[in-house]
DNA sequence: ATAACAAATGCAACAAAGTTGCAAAAAGAA
DNA sequence: TTCTTTTTGCAACTTTGTTGCATTTGTTAT
């Protein structure tokens, strides 16, 4: 059941249980692809306040149960991570897909971001892939 | 000079030559590495009204003067493109690097996005590709 | 199970960012 | 210059994000 894996997921990271973090990890662990802010507010219903799913992501990220992903459209998206990502380190090294008629987000987990070289006098701490087009479930045609 | 050459730019894309598009532009030419909407409103001082620069930004983007570049904290930057960007087809594969010291975002013009392939089902139309980590700048000691 | 303590939540009051319609002002064309 | 079109600034508003504080809830030890 998804419930006691969230369970084990809060314990693991050692976050208290409540209500509110119960929800929203549950709503990770349903939905496929990534969340927006806006996107967990709507989906978890008027039972919680804005600010707790604020401080709620910010809790999840820094403990390593989410990873942000960057955005050209000033809303920044969260997915869970793998279980090798703890307590602030994270290894995300997948490229991130962005649809562009659905507009779903999702962690191409099986492609690893290509190494790169920078110019001298540039290093690099972490590396981020967006590719944007058509998914899977759109590519229809 | 700078003045004759942001005319030209907008000339060009066919923008009529204003005092908000010229000084706007004029600071994406003076300045080295993007901008966000708040620098912009910040350098260009009281002069102009914040509604006038969104659309600006926005005409410029469409025009193809600059590109948008995604970030993780709500704060999209943009700068400037190379001149084989026209008209709402963009062409601007190169890297960009964030400096987690300076807070600066630069092109690195001379890093072409590598190539990648997706998973079966997936098609691309854009890819990019953002570093962060210290910059040449910054790299000191 | 209860009490004590620590942590998370909701609320209120803000601040900051972004949007829209419209009248006035400025650019471009004739 | 005059006419026409486009851009601008303003006002009013919505949405998004932040902070302090009192209350509630979870956790740990008795
Ligand atoms: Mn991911
Ligand atoms: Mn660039
Ligand atoms: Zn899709
Ligand atoms: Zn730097």
């Amino acid at each position: 059941m998804i419930e006691s894996k969230v369970t084990e997921l809060l314990k693991k990271t050692q976050l208290s249980v409540t209500d509110g973090r119960r929800r929203i990890l549950e709503l990770f662990l349903q939905h496929e692809g990534a969340l927006s802010h806006g996107d967990i507010e709507k989906k978890a219903g008027e039972k919680f306040d804005r600010v707790t799913v604020y401080r709620t992501l910010q809790a999840f990220l820094e403990k390593g149960l989410i990873h942000s992903i960057p955005s050209s459209d000033n809303s920044i998206r969260y997915a869970l991570c793998k279980d090798d990502c703890s307590d602030g380190h994270h290894q995300d090294d997948h490229v991130h897909f962005i649809c562009n008629r659905c507009g779903n987000t999702t962690c191409l987990e099986e492609v690893v971001v290509p190494s790169i070289k920078l110019p001298r006098g540039y290093s690099a701490q972490q590396v981020e892939m967006l590719v944007s087009g058509i998914c899977k479930s759109c590519g229809g045609a």
